[in-house]
DNA sequence: AGCACGCCGACT
DNA sequence: GTCGGCGTGCTC
């Protein structure tokens, strides 16, 4: 009799099942993760279908099922999710596979925990350091060796050697959980007016247990983290699990507190830096369900969770929630997949919405509950251009006198200022002022960026990086290089004449290499370490720091301009966000905006504090536009070392494309940065109405075009959010 | 002839 | 994505 087949979805870049024969004895079902042989290689794949029927001609390659593994299997939910977004995204079914199980790489044992406790007569001799731990530990209760060290303030080579001596006994501990279980009673959040109101209208939501999503529209400080901590907390009483999702920038010591304070644990952490074991670990204490809820960055969101109840997505208009490369996915839009496929709710968060989630809630699809006011005293941070064509400072300085000074007198009444520069670096350019010779990246279409902290001249786009010559490459001409423009190095040069004695700490990527690294400077510069900041836009989000009162913009059209059709939106959110920074606590915050363009409607918006303003005018020109939300994009792009190569695909693809009414297709055109890494980059925009398939177009399109050889590669995303 | 490297295509 | 197969071209 012929072995039962099931179709395997195996973790490479197939969109196609493969068929594995069952072996007698082993039980499978669609969800559960074995292990399979693939080519020469075993992998770890899922199946997701039953197969009565296998293709006859496939007899004789059917290989048998490997191993089943003792992990809770795929449930249904995931699976149509993965399914589903391999096939808006145009990404390889497999490829989102290996994205959901990657995670779970390193899987295996527990490292054992060795504890130690006090089991014998004082050491012969006894030290200060042997003191304090024995003080820690003369409780008799048991304790992680490191744990012990740590907090006894000594080396774990001085509680090795009480182990020696007898004094202390080591034992086994069973492993510590991924995260204990929140309570939803713990402390309840002591809520004004307008925030109980809106609490109470999410925890009616989640009691509604189904597919709705909401925009939890309010300004920072209005207390939307405690108002949708709510929604997690009814989600816990109904014993089921939460996503916090965030932009990872974002998951800050502050948040994991506040998230403790009000339900007495912290959460379970999902970035980028977590260890692969402790990634594997949580991966599988989530699919077990012992993890409640989970605060993570945009990979949370594939997580096996055993019964997910709510999906949060906080700064839901952040742009780091779009994957750009690999499978190119926007977390947010996802979020809001995976919460229509389950059947639960989500709540987006926001202060200054993306223009599709605003247009999504002023067309009622999305429930809005606004949060207008700052709570408990704060007010709105004042807001004001500095206009650097009629004020701006002198030649190769940066802060306009009007900005200095306001600085100066926060200082004098000792708050902190924040200067606000999105550049890393010194200059982002160098020229010889004898020829005029500009430093260009030999790869790229781009400047040379001084990095004069590294003594480099640094491309921001491959990372080549090289001393600054001697000599002009071109004239020979000697001392004749010229930085052109800020960086945040450079600023903090500027402001460290001009307020003497301050201290200044610059944050940028960097000087602030890891989330610890980044959590530490932060709670220092809250402490009260720090007089100035000068910072990227990492220092945008996430903390509050009590004695910031003053935020300064160096250069607020840095974002403008461009070409970008996002950019309007972008800049408006960051500098709302940024300017928002000043008076979280103190609640007299005042902002400054240096512009050559004050009349720019996003400067004037955020000057006037008129929010409504600008999302008119920028959901009127994207619906002029056929812009998102109002018509969809999917962006191309050819790529190759050989320009022509590139040029000429790209034109092929064009030649090739279906004939449809409703699809526009723009280019090829050579990409704003032409090239990158030494490829030629050639781009190509398809615009859609709102209602249409696109990514059903996509894919006739591509199926019937010849696969890119050679070095040419082709990327396609959906919804393209850069467009460089 | 023997081996390194790079490209191509299959993977059940 | 990853691996092996195979062709090219270089070295012993």
């Amino acid at each position: 009799m012929a072995k039962r087949v099931v179709d395997v979805l195996v973790p490479v870049a197939l969109d196609q099942l493969y068929s594995y024969r069952v072996p007698a004895g082993l039980e499978v079902a669609p969800g559960d993760i074995v292990r399979v042989r693939l080519a020469a290689r075993e992998v770890t794949a899922a199946v997701w279908a039953e197969n009565p029927a296998p293709r006859p001609g496939l007899d004789n390659r059917l290989r048998d099922i490997e191993a089943k593994l003792d992990v809770p299997p795929l449930r249904e939910e995931l699976r149509r999710f993965i399914d589903w977004l391999a096939g808006y995204t145009l990404a390889p079914r497999g490829m989102v596979l290996r994205m959901a199980l990657r995670m779970a790489d390193h899987l295996g044992p527990e490292r054992e925990r060795i504890g130690v406790r006090l089991a014998g007569p004082k050491p012969q001799r006894m030290t200060p350091a042997r003191a304090r731990a024995l003080a820690l530990l003369a409780d008799g209760l048991t304790r992680g060796k490191r744990e012990a060290a740590e907090e006894a303030g000594v080396s774990v080579g001085v509680i090795d050697g009480l182990v020696d001596e007898g004094t202390l006994e080591t034992l086994v501990l069973p492993p510590a959980p991924v995260a204990l279980p929140p309570d939803p009673a713990h402390r309840p959040a002591d809520f004004a007016p307008a925030q109980a109101e809106a609490a109470r209208a999410l925890r009616d939501m989640v009691a509604e247990d189904r597919y709705a999503v909401t925009l939890l529209d309010g300004v920072t400080g209005s207390g939307k983290t405690q108002v949708y901590f709510e929604a997690v907390a009814e989600t816990l009483r109904k014993g089921r699990q939460a996503l916090i999702l965030m932009p990872e920038i974002a998951l800050t010591g502050q948040f994991l507190d506040r998230f403790a304070e009000r339900f007495g644990v912290r959460p379970a952490e999902w970035h980028s830096e977590i260890s692969p074991r402790k990634r594997a670990r949580a991966w599988a204490a989530v699919a077990a369900g012992e993890v409640a809820v989970v605060a993570g960055a945009r990979s949370a969101l594939f997580l096996p969770y055993r019964d997910l109840g709510l999906i949060v997505v906080d700064e839901e208009h952040d742009p780091a929630y779009k994957q750009e490369d690999g499978v190119r996915y926007h977390a947010r839009d996802m979020a809001v997949v995976r919460a229509r496929i389950a059947g639960i709710p989500a709540v987006l968060a926001s202060a200054t919405p993306s223009v599709e989630t605003e247009v999504n809630a002023r067309r009622k699809r999305y429930r809005r509950i606004a949060l207008p006011e700052r709570f408990g005293g704060q007010h709105e941070p004042g807001i004001e251009a500095i206009d650097l064509r009629r004020e701006g400072p002198p030649r190769g300085r940066f802060v306009a006198p009007r900005l200095a000074g306001a600085v100066q007198v926060a200082l004098e009444r000792g708050e902190q200022a924040l200067f606000f520069l999105n550049r890393r670096g010194y200059a982002p350019l160098t020229l010889c002022r004898a020829c005029g010779h500009r430093f260009n990246c030999p790869n790229c279409d781009a400047w040379l960026v001084d990095h004069r902290f590294r003594r480099q001249l640094v491309c921001h786009h491959c990372g080549f990086a090289m001393p600054p010559p001697p000599a002009c490459p071109k004239c020979q001409a000697v001392d004749s290089f010229v930085a052109c423009g800020p960086g945040v190095e450079r600023l903090e040069e500027e402001v460290a004449e001009l307020f003497p004695g301050r201290r200044i700490m610059v944050m940028s990527s960097d000087v602030i290499t890891t989330i610890e690294r980044m959590r530490e400077e932060f709670k220092a510069i809250a402490a009260g370490a720090v007089d100035i900041v000068i910072g990227t836009q990492l220092v945008a989000k996430g903390h509050h720091f009590p004695k910031l009162n003053l935020v300064g913009i160096v250069d607020a059209d840095l974002g403008l301009g461009s070409g970008d059709p996002r950019a309007a939106e972008r800049s408006f959110q960051l500098l709302h966000q940024v300017v928002g920074r000043a008076g979280r606590e103190a609640g007299h915050g005042h902002g400054y905006l240096q512009t050559h363009q004050p009349e720019h409607p996003v400067i004037r918006a955020l000057v006037a504090q008129d929010r409504e303003a600008f999302y008119d005018s920028e959901i009127a020109a994207r619906e002029r536009t056929g812009y998102p939300p109002f018509g969809r994009l999917a962006s191309l792009l050819v790529s190759a070392k050989d320009k022509h190569a590139a040029e000429g695909y790209a034109r092929r693809l064009v030649a090739l494309a279906r004939h449809d009414e409703a699809v526009r297709i723009l280019g090829p055109a050579e990409a704003p940065l032409a090239m990158v890494r030494g490829r030629h980059r050639f781009r190509l925009l398809v615009k859609s109405p709102r209602g249409y398939d696109l990514s059903d177009y996509m894919r006739a399109w591509l199926a019937a075009a010849p696969k890119p050889k050679g070095d040419l590669r082709l990327d396609v995303d959906i919804d393209p959010y850069g467009f460089l």
